[in-house]
DNA sequence: ATGAAAGCGCTAACAG
DNA sequence: CTGTTAGCGCTTTCAT
């Protein structure tokens, strides 16, 4: 068969059970009017055939699709793993299927993704961060479709929002570490530009000491995103050498936590005993390991959900207004900041 | 704006810049032959009226499509995620799309997933692993396009491969525990039906065995995949009280490595002065914690690169025989198993 | 419960 | 370099 056979049409599969392929179209929808005995004579024909259902000319001629364009920074990051576990099982029942693309944690990589996946129609249209370029925004505003942004709560938000401050979750461990008697807390991470919600979450650090009256200067750079464990331990060693009397660090990520914690582990240095750390995103890897470490729960499945949720009622014309569902990160105490 | 305004089309673009509806649409390729005014103005057109391409009506219309679908077990694992990583990047030059689903490590999940790709027409379609149900062996075979199969060598392969076998890279492991004088090995892992990659070591690991004329009978259950690092934990519990007296013992991934790291550490064991411990994949923890873990490295990123320079070839018909490009796993040898 | 005609937005093919 | 015509495979709409 070197001519590479034509795939079977609609058209094709209806000559084959003698009906009008309009017959073949209801009998592969839901709830269409067709009788069984036809509908099982038009899904055998096909299957002799080898009809695969063609989605593209379904949309084209529909004039509305059935998928939601997703935008995530990594793929590789088990916390937005699971917002986007929660979201494809959330938008399935409804038959919408997901379309996901990646970032890389740069948001004019973002801007050209999203001109991508608009490019493609999608019935919806969900983004990871409220911080887009301009044209990204306007994309997005004259999309047409709804638009959820998530992991954040931008101050302007273009349409719905599912999200937490990531600033207020750290304020809280660093409310936790004062209370628990220690004054001389430093930081890991935020440093890159790139990093929005790292750079919140550093921003919440200094805000947050300041308002104990602590010195907010203890900040170690990390890199850009996605910071690896091996970044957390080089910057750990940096700190232990700038602040040698550090009583306790709060990292951008539990991977970057892990990392500082494996590097006292090297150098001898008791976690907690000599140091506390805390954590972010409550990775399995904190629960695991020797100390298991404090960190922060932004139910991250939870996030997905509740936007599936809302992309659902926003295509049944159930929700009008633009919505915003502010979830709240739980602080986990943990060994490594008993 | 109550009424959801029209997205404008190729031909209010046309108006706007005074050409025809083809001026416009070759303006917006790549390599068509339209004046540097001309084009300029018809941007500048289509940027005011906020158009934005119409993929579904080109790839409709041509009759080919721009991105290639994949298939992968899971998006939260950083071996999958590198490959996806590398194919990405290679089709990027192609000015190729990726189109990612995941399979949730279960074939039966894969069939309904792959029909849902193909109904997109993709222009090539990669999987991951070998072993498929036999309804979605026919679709990807009969489905007119490129097929790879990744992270395995099948032995009937559907259309092209770029893999390696699980089973021999674990032999390489168990040869350098036999080699270092260990002799009572054990395996965790590989128990579930789902999780074919992990079946394949656990064979390879008791062929393996058996060779050295060795007892392969210390085989410790982990459950489904994904296998999480706790799962690990629990199975080094079970292991030694099974079998106090192993001296090594192979996980299915890093990641439950890890876990029997630290369930090790937990009771006091000494790694790798009692128990040696091997992992499979060289993911970031192995070579970040404490001791560090031996383990194997099976390239990703590079199926993923391989893969993406498949179908380079393919759609550009250079390649016109099912090609296999076997990847050679390397053994990295670290203080887990010194 | 089924069919006939028209057309979604774009591009192949051909013309100039 | 630019324009005209026709049609991709399906579903909308109207009819029976």
């Amino acid at each position: 068969m070197n001519p590479p056979k034509r795939q079977p049409t609609m058209a094709d599969v209806a000559r084959r059970a003698n009906v009008s392929p309009m017959t073949v179209s209801r009998a592969f929808k839901r709830d269409a009017s067709v009788s069984d005995a036809t509908r099982e004579a038009i899904l055998a024909a096909a299957d002799d055939l080898g009809y695969v259902f063609d989605s593209t000319a379904s949309n084209f001629r529909s004039q509305r699709s059935d998928f939601v364009a997703v935008t995530i920074p990594s793929i590789n990051n088990a916390n937005f793993a699971d917002t986007v576990g929660g979201l494809i099982e959330g938008l399935k029942e409804s038959g919408l299927q997901t379309l996901l693309g990646y970032t890389n944690y740069d948001i004019q990589e973002e801007e050209r993704l999203i001109e991508q996946l608009l490019r493609r129609r999608p019935c919806a249209i969900v983004v990871t961060g409220g911080k887009h370029t301009p044209r990204a925004r306007r994309l997005l505003e004259n999309a047409g479709i709804p638009v959820v942004e998530t992991w954040d709560l931008p101050a302007a938000p273009i349409g719905h929002v599912v999200g937490f401050s990531n600033a207020a979750a750290v304020r809280a461990m660093v409310d936790h570490f004062v209370e628990a008697g220690r004054r001389r807390i430093a930081f890991i991470g935020g440093d890159a530009d790139r990093d929005t919600r790292g750079t919140d979450r550093r921003a919440g650090f200094v805000a947050a000491m300041e308002a104990h009256g602590l010195d907010a200067s203890r900040l170690i750079a990390a890199g850009a995103p996605p910071i690896s464990m091996r970044e957390g331990a080089e910057a750990m060693a940096l700190l232990l050498e700038r602040f040698p009397d550090t009583e306790a660090v709060i990292c951008v990520s539990d991977l970057s936590a892990f990392g500082a914690l494996t590097e006292c582990q090297r150098r001898g240095v008791p976690v907690p005993g000599r140091i506390a750390i805390g954590g972010f995103g409550n990775y399995e890897i904190g629960d695991v390991c020797v100390p298991s470490l404090t960190t922060i729960d932004p139910y991250p499945r939870l996030i997905g959900e509740e936007t599936a949720g809302l992309i659902r009622q926003a295509l049944s014309g159930t929700l009008t207004e633009p919505t915003r569902i502010g979830i709240s990160p739980r602080l986990v105490l943990r060994e490594s900041a008993s």
